[in-house]
RNA sequence: GGACGCGUAGCUCAACUGGCAGAGCAUUCGACUCUUAAUCGACAGGUUGAAGGUUCGAUUCCUUCCGCGUCCA
């Protein structure tokens, strides 16, 4: 437990501490403290009091909090008392307190909490304060604090020890208040239009709804694997055949995926359906749902993302196709491509190779003499992975759905550019296993994603609810699982029989809650928006024993 | 998985081009009855992430490993 010799010896000085606390009647774990106040109700009702109307009524006050500084000066100190993020300084006189009183004052230590009864008052400073007349010792820090003005700024100690990282920042404090908000806020919206909240497995004997590597578990009883979830999407459906027509579900969904800024293996999707709508009835809804939870959680639509203002309630909309016309960059790649580039296999194959041809030449040029190893944001090193890129989709063109290529190129060519809420609609039949293709299009569907600060956030489509279809196209991703694609969707029998009860005509959506909150917190990594992100276990070098217990 | 960067006292950070490992906060002791990053005085605190190598000498240079971060996959 120890992080060292002077934690331990810490340590020691503090069960010391404890029981002389104890010798001066005060029990070292008391049960509870009868508080008249919280910090917060204080600050609330007596910020904005003069000091002289503070002394002719005398408000009594007891209250409970954490010490997060103390100042003794002889006779007499002061502390600053921290509860639930609201911070109140008491004043702690041994005239006032008596001696036993002031005796414990001494005793106190960072991070302890306390209980203290007495008046408000102003010091000269004007800054409001509790006069003490006694202090009841509630709890003890055995480890020292951070440092008191830098706080805990180490983030890998942040992550790992969240629970001081919590109580010492309180703009963290702040990231996770607002979680709750913009949760509290979607059931607020959901609920208001006749959703219900509905929780399906999180194990799973087929791993559905998404394109993606699972986790696996196995049930001890039963002696089958079974795995966590990577998405709900499959039983949400099962709910609207059986006549659920408006469903949502907030949890957790685990990809067995690397991590990122973000991605973290465990995360929060919001996912709902709704029977009788399709996905421009859902573009409308996700304008509105994302404007709705930024004026709940912000009071405003504005946020500011990776120094970039963004606002949440203008929007703009292209296809898949339009987006790689609009975001290609000429100087790199040469001319855009044209809509019916989009169409046969061999006009894309020769837009490819010219993007080829001008990326080598691109790299050449680059090659500077002022290249350094370690420059990896180099024009030159850009260029290269530019190259490498192109060649690699040439490479593959040939074997692979043109569909497939397309979604690829889009990710490559706009994604980064999509900061502003964008929506991008029409996708490739090849990469969407589970949408309901465009009545005048059949390789395309009726599905969009859309994107904030430069990555997704959240996917939607017309559900597909032909069983016969839905077989097929399970059966195709069985193909391309047999070619070695690991996350290519799994064939599920029972999904299909469902269909073929008759789903109604239905729209549904998938957010990452996550992200979401990474927007409208304005956190740069996943990590800063989820309490406990995935870290790799630290390997223990040997434990500081702890010392033998007093006699 | 790859590239790059970082890792020094409990915390926040220094240490030139390889030359005695330092400061502030916190801790311990002492002074101080309106301080607020309180102040003043004294003490203590280190296997410089780990192991190996080069060197008269390594926090610094090299190799491997561990952890974290950023970008990429």
């Amino acid at each position: 437990m120890y992080e060292s010799e002077f934690e331990r010896s810490v340590f020691d000085l503090r069960r010391e501490k404890i029981a002389q606390i104890e010798a001066l009647g005060q029990p070292a774990y008391p049960n509870s403290f009868a508080a008249t106040h919280t910090l917060a109700a204080i600050r609330a009702a007596y910020d904005a009091v003069t000091g002289e109307a503070l002394e002719q009524t005398r408000v009594q006050v007891a209250v409970a909090g954490r010490i997060m500084a103390i100042r003794a000066q002889g006779k007499a100190g002061f502390a600053v008392l921290q509860q639930n993020g609201e911070r109140l300084q008491i004043y702690v006189r041994m005239d006032a307190v008596g001696e036993q009183g002031f005796q414990l004052y001494k005793l106190l230590d960072m991070g302890d909490h306390i209980g203290v009864a007495g008046y408000l008052f102003r010091t000269r400073t004007g800054e409001l304060t509790i006069h003490a007349d006694s202090l009841t010792f509630l709890s003890k820090a055995m480890l020292p604090l951070p440092e008191k003005y830098h706080g805990l700024a180490d983030v890998e100690l942040r992550y790992r020890q969240r629970y001081v990282d919590l109580f010492m920042n309180a703009d963290v404090r702040e990231v996770f208040v607002k979680r709750a908000a913009v949760l509290r806020a979607l059931r607020k919206f959901f609920d208001a239009r006749g959703y219900l909240e509905v929780e399906t497995p999180m194990m799973q004997p087929i791993a559905g709804g998404a394109m993606a590597k699972p986790f696996t578990t196995h049930h001890n009883a039963l002696d089958i694997d079974l795995f966590l979830r990577i998405a709900p999407e499959l039983y949400l459906k099962r709910l609207v055949v059986g006549g659920l027509d408006r469903v949502y579900e907030i949890n957790r969904n685990f990809r067995n995926e690397g991590i990122s800024t973000q991605h973290n293996p465990e995360f929060t999707m919001l996912e709902f359906y709704q029977a009788y709508a399709n996905y421009h009835d859902l573009m409308d809804l996700t304008e509105e749902l994302v404007q709705f939870v930024a004026m709940e959680v912000n009071g405003t639509t504005q946020t500011t993302f990776n120094d970039v203002e963004i606002d949440l309630g203008k929007w703009q909309r292209f296809t898949m196709r339009e987006a790689i016309i609009e975001f290609w960059p000429e100087d790199k790649f040469g001319a855009r491509p044209e809509m019916s580039d989009f169409s046969s296999l061999e006009a894309m194959q020769k837009l490819i190779e010219e993007v080829c041809t001008m990326s080598k030449q691109i790299e050449k040029s680059n090659l500077p003499q002022g290249m350094k190893p370690g420059d990896h944001y180099s024009v030159y090193t850009r260029s290269k992975l530019d190259r490498i890129f192109w060649e690699d989709i040439q490479l593959r063109i040939k074997g692979e759905q043109l569909g497939k290529i397309v979604a690829e190129i889009f990710e490559a060519v706009a994604e980064e550019h999509l900061i502003q809420p964008t929506i991008i609609y029409d996708f490739p039949l090849a990469v969407s296993p589970l949408s309901k293709q465009k009545p005048d299009e059949p390789d395309w569907v009726e599905r969009f994603e859309f994107y904030i600060g430069g990555f997704e956030l959240g996917n939607a489509f017309s559900e597909l609810n032909d069983p016969v279809e839905q077989r097929k196209r399970f059966e195709q991703q069985l193909g391309e699982r047999e070619r070695g694609d690991a996350e290519a969707h799994a064939m599920d029998e029972d999904y299909v029989r469902a269909l073929s009860f008759g789903l109604p005509p239905t729209g549904g959506e998938g957010i990452g809650i996550d992200r979401l909150t990474m927007v409208l917190t304005g956190s740069r990594s996943i990590r800063d928006v989820i309490l406990f992100p995935l870290m790799r276990p630290q390997a223990k070098d040997e434990d500081i024993p702890d010392s033998p217990p007093s006699t």
